[in-house]
Parts: structure tokens; C-alpha cells; sequence
DNA sequence: TTCATTACTTACCATAGGTCAATTTTTATA
DNA sequence: TATAAAAATTGACCTATGGTAAGTAATGAA
């Protein structure tokens, strides 16, 4: 077995587990994209084509409020990532994604992952799955908007991803917290002493 | 064709058309029941056993923020209602759901819902694509809080339920909105100014 | 209908975070 | 490795929202 599909098992497997042949499947129809450093992979008001897996590096998924970037996702190793929005729909959406370093991405192309869905049985579960673990991640950003000040949102960002600072722009991490890189220049200030 | 099925599938329609025996497959498993005004329906630490459709009414899913209740979503007629998170993982969460007028809802159980999504193609889709319209509408709630203020929130709000604030307590409406009830006090002040 | 309870509003001051401008630090590139 | 550009920090000041406490209005149960 490749190392691609004991890959995917691995990151389907706390939501699914399937006989490793159907992960096999899966893995055959994604293809391997490198990219480099600041690169942007999809750009505003277009329509997202694929969906990608990230292998290693590291990426985020923006939208241009007023004069300033907005951060709606910071995605690393094993993550999902894309304009799903876009993606599900085939519609253009405002959402563009850059990656903060070189990164090397798996894909499947949008017809490949229809396809998919409609033609194989686990193919369909694999998407009801996928889909429910972006639910809940969404619900999970939105509870700690309500209910958390930026000072504890970042410093449980920095829990889940200790190198997220030497990877990550800080201003781009400011804004996923939905402060400003001053605001969090001050929060930074006030933690260390 | 009964009522109930005419309705599943104008609430599925914009996502996904399907022949109407698909949804009168579907609507078959729904039962129905009315909640009395301000009834808890799922409580917190507790498991969701059910998906909702509001036929008529109104409720809420909360979460116990230190001493006071945060909303996390404010649904209405044809809106799925329920704790999702709970319902996929079959765990217990915080969440707890409550109704804020006399509403009827139809549910379908959890072991009825996975034995749709197991046993039948069309099961599988729908399951996919209503996954997919909660992350939509999740995202969408994600990108109001990190870029548009309170008071631009309320208005889109207002805007999009016109009757709101004749069915739904401003204190609860004031949490959706990440504000206290003092805050959206003061912003419908200025507004009517 | 009355009374108690809950919801909503107001006013006060406190605080988190925003804005702008200047400065320092880091990074990219010639 | 020098230089320009971009990113991060800092300071001064401002604004939106929070916290508390009090008052008023609406609601629900007896």
C-alpha cells in the first residue's frame, strides 16, 4: 500500500474507518501540486476547481475586507483545504487562498470527487463525512468568536499549533483572530511579561 | 403527494432536485411534534437522538457561557434545528436547544436518519448536501463576526427576518450577535434615532 | 386583575480593541 | 552583503462594547 493511502486513512480515520482498499481508491485520484512561498492558488470572484489536502506546508483561505485582508482559515498538515463554498456551489465567491510557505498539496479535481460521490457507495459517505468534520470545525471558529476575547482565541492558537509564529504572518494571524496586527502586537506584549 | 413531502422538497430544491418519490421516501420517516413556548428540547451534556425541520415556529441552540446563555443559531420555518455536533458524533455536548414560540417541528431519529444514509443512494446525497448547507451557512455566520460590526450584524438580521423582534427575546438575538443586551440596547436606540 | 417575575432600557464608568503615525525589525532581492 | 520593501511594534488617542446598577415595561401565574 502507498504511502498516499495510508496517508488519507489516517486522516479519515477518527471520522470513518473503511477497509483500506477504499482509501486506496481514493488515493489514486489525487494528484500531487507544490507551491511556492506566498503563492495564490485560487483568486477572488473565481470558481474553485479542486479540493486539496495539505501534505506539508502550510496555507490560508482569505476574503478582502475594505482595505485588509480577513483570514477565515489558517490550514496546516492533513488539513482540508479550498473554497468550499466555491467548490460545493461552482460558483465564483469573493474567498481566495494563498500558502504561507512552500507547500505541497494533494488535489482532486471537481469532477473527479462527483464522480465519486455519485458512483460508489463509499465515495457518498466519505463526503457526507468530510462535509460534517468542515460543520463542525465552522461551529467550533464560531463559538469562540462569541465567546472568547481575542487574548484567550490566541493563545489556543498557539496551543494547537506551537510553530504557528515562525510559519505564519502575524498579521494574518490577527486577522483570523478578528483583531487588527496592532491589537495583537499589544496582546503579545502583555503575555510575555 | 402529501404536504409534508411538497415541503421537504421545496427545502432541498434549491440544493438538490430529485424525482418527488425521493422525498416522499424521505418525508415517510418524518414524524411530527409541537413544543409548548420556551420548552427545552435537548438539554446540555445531553445526546441529540434527533434532527428538526421547523414547520412553524421558531427555537434556538445554545451554549452556557459563565452566567449567561450564548446563541449560536437563531432558526426558523424550513430551517434544519438541532445539535448537529451532537447528532453526528453521538457524544454528549454543552449545546441545548429551546424553542421561542409554540413550534412544530418534524424529526427524524438518529438510527432512522443513518439508515437512510446507509441503505439508500438518494439517502447518501442528501445527507452530503445537507452537511454541506450547514458548513455554507456556518462559514457565512464566521465571516459576519469577523468582519462587520454589531450594529451592521443587527441590521442584516432584521433584514432578513423582518419579525424577529416580535418572536424572538432581544436578549437571546443580543447573544447571536456576540453583544450583551445592554449593547443591542443601545444600538436600537441610535438606529431609531 | 393583581402581583411577581422577567425583559428591556438607561446611565455611568471601565476596557478591549481600532486608527493613525512613527519607528524598529525582518525579509527579499539586487 | 547592501538596500529597499514589508512586517511588526510602539505610542497617543478614539470608539464600540462590557459591567454594574437602577429604573421602566411587559409578561405570566394566581
Amino acid at each position: 500500500m502507498n504511502k498516499k493511502t495510508i496517508q488519507i486513512k489516517e486522516i479519515f480515520d477518527p471520522y470513518y474507518s473503511a477497509p483500506i482498499e477504499v482509501w486506496d481508491t481514493f488515493a489514486k485520484r489525487l494528484k500531487t501540486v507544490t507551491f511556492n512561498k506566498n503563492e495564490e492558488i485560487k483568486f477572488p470572484n473565481t470558481t474553485e476547481k479542486k479540493l486539496y489536502i495539505i501534505n506539508k506546508g502550510s496555507a490560508g483561505i482569505f476574503l478582502w475586507k475594505e482595505n485588509h485582508p480577513v483570514c477565515i482559515d489558517l490550514c496546516f498538515e492533513n488539513d482540508f483545504f479550498g473554497d468550499y463554498l466555491s467548490l460545493l456551489t461552482q460558483k465564483p465567491t469573493p474567498l481566495y487562498t494563498v500558502c504561507f510557505e512552500e507547500t505541497e498539496m494533494f488535489y482532486i479535481t471537481f469532477s473527479d470527487l462527483m464522480d465519486l460521490f455519485e458512483n460508489s457507495k463509499f465515495g457518498a459517505k466519505i463526503g457526507r463525512i468530510a462535509a460534517e468534520s468542515l460543520f463542525v470545525h465552522k461551529q467550533s471558529q464560531q463559538i469562540e468568536l462569541l465567546t472568547q476575547t481575542a487574548e484567550k482565541r490566541y493563545k489556543q492558537l498557539l496551543s494547537k499549533q506551537p510553530h504557528i509564529i515562525q510559519r505564519v504572518p502575524l498579521k494574518y494571524i490577527a486577522s483570523y483572530l478578528g483583531i487588527n496586527a496592532e491589537s495583537l502586537s499589544r496582546i503579545r506584549k502583555k503575555i510575555v511579561k
